[in-house]
DNA sequence: TATGAATGAGTCTTCATTCAT
DNA sequence: AATGAATGAAGACTCATTCAT
């Protein structure tokens, strides 16, 4: 029955993460999950015993299915238009309410313990600054752009990115607010907007 | 006896301080300030019917005692040392574990409606920024500092600090990466950095 | 202070009569006629030290201020005008929505020992009915009415009326019906009506 | 297991019956219940979650159960007969002491709002009222008794037994006083007893 | 595997009553 | 006399978790 078995798993991970998206972390009950998944409390219990295994591979799943820099970068874009690109998606991810984890995901990591923190979504971080200190560093290389301290200017794009979104949960955020700051952001690396970001 | 209720009330906001900079906002139980306090059930409900009521008061009591842009700045501080002291106080905050609220104050504001969530929490933020704006507007005049976007210099200066913020509360941010990105945000305002700062 | 302090007492009971008019006998709480007294709780105590006390000195200034007959009642009335004035005067008692006790003397009486509630709910009844019998005697006697059962007659007037009173509270009575059950009663001792009762 | 579980409800409602008749519906908390059942707080929630929920059960399970006009009416019963049939069946009710939700129905429904009231409390009320006027008029018809207002002698009959009913919670009423006043009521409709009821 | 009834600990909230002032 | 802060018991309700079937 492993086949079996793995597909309700994964339905039980799809109907979570949409109680999670609709509630947050901590506010969601063993309760919501079977209500959401039209199981039985027991039948729950098989697969997940509490809501914390429950969302962890809820984030499990999510790395899975999502890629930072998407497939829509060519081969031969420029550093400044994959930044763009990039900004673009994160725009896209910041100002999405519905289906969205983000608060789930600070309520949840905000429980966790230090190490585990850093494990998890460090690396996520980290990552995404590797990726984009190479890009800057391109650019730099190719004269697109200006930046004598790449790994900084890359870190800060992410801090900044990391405000934006827990400001959507507080006070809020235009699209308005975030095309200025993104306009800002290139301008300090020499890149100067001429379009309208979407 | 109106002066020893208001001073028992005190009492109260302090000892609940402890526990939601100890616990977070979510989690915290009437019984667990209760306990705190060392009052009756009864007692505490003469007082405060909820805990967010409670922790609204937390908050007012927090913004009597905090001001900014501390008492440290002399009359003739150039922009760039008012901005350096400026930092140097949000690290200070950033880095502190114990008797933090900043933990609380999130999980507080993820929960309330947006518009009063907007109406509280923005309204800290823009004074923020507007005083930050007037600070390099003022360096941009004399010279001290580069920008031709002032108020998006100081927006892009209190998102970062809201990313650092939920940042030390997810992955953890060390004493260095503050630094440098303070550093760093310096200087795409023109002002190199000699010093260690802290 | 044997003065001031019989009037206060008479302030709370008068207070407190608005309170069990309002809601009832069970549901009304100390601090329900605390509030409505607007003195302190301790203050309360010191002349009641219970609801039940409370209700029953209102019970009792009840009795004062009320004469079943009321003085409408002239030398010459005959008997049918009599009994017409009584039942117009129950009506009225039956429909008054605002300041009536009705509700909170059933709850009050249901929850009270057999032998109390016989004592005092029972003597206000019976002596009505000595009065009514008097009355319908009276009448029999001048040829007015038809009745050779009086008592029971008289009783049955009065039990006809508590049955009235506490279908007001259940399922709720018309003053029609009420009209019409009283001509009804007032055949059956043999006296027609001619006017419209109000 | 739908009935297993119907079972158990159908178990709470019977020992919920017996609370209530013990101690009326004001007073009776969850956890009466609870205790009156043998089973654990959260359990009953399973089944019920207020005591009005419960309450309204009862009730309806009690309508099942009784029939007004028992099957002890005969095909060729005279109208007389079947009143007097009705009337003692009703003495009955009002003495029972035990196993009586009287005071129950009288608490609850003087807590609820007049249109629900009107809509259930009444409908009882009035179909019985309808049964006997219709018994009254074939008496009639027939010459047994003698009644020119049907309508208003079947209402007044009702009338007085709910009066007999809240007497008996207030001031207590005994066998012989029922006795007197439905013999006095059936001497009203011409009908002269020569039995001793019972 | 799967069900869902059952448990009991834990939280919130209210209230009568007391007591120092 | 009078105040009103304080108490603690009691009731309502929820939830993670278990277990017989």
């Amino acid at each position: 029955m492993g086949d079996k078995s793995a597909r309700k798993k994964q339905l039980i991970i799809e109907k979570a993460r949409e109680v999670f998206c609709k509630r947050g972390y901590k506010d969601v009950t063993m309760k919501d999950i079977v209500d959401a998944c039209g199981i039985s409390r027991g039948g729950l219990y098989l697969y997940f015993d509490s809501t914390r295994k429950l969302f962890l591979e809820v984030l499990e799943s999510e790395q899975d299915s999502e890629d930072i820099f998407s497939g829509k970068i060519s081969e031969n874009s420029t550093a400044a238009e994959i930044l763009v690109l990039f900004l673009v998606e994160q725009k896209k991810e910041i100002l999405r309410k519905r289906n969205s984890l983000l608060k789930a995901i600070y309520e949840f990591y905000f429980e966790e313990k230090p190490d585990i923190k850093e494990d998890s979504y460090r690396k996520d971080f980290d990552s995404a600054v590797s990726v984009l200190q190479r890009v800057i560093e391109l650019g730099a290389a190719s004269g697109e752009l200006v930046c004598d301290k790449p790994e900084e200017a890359a870190v800060n794009i992410m801090v900044m990115l990391e405000g934006l979104k827990v400001m959507s949960l507080t006070m809020g955020v235009s699209a308005e607010l975030i095309d200025r700051q993104f306009i800002y952001i290139l301008s300090t690396l020499g890149v100067e907007d001429d379009s309208d970001a979407q």
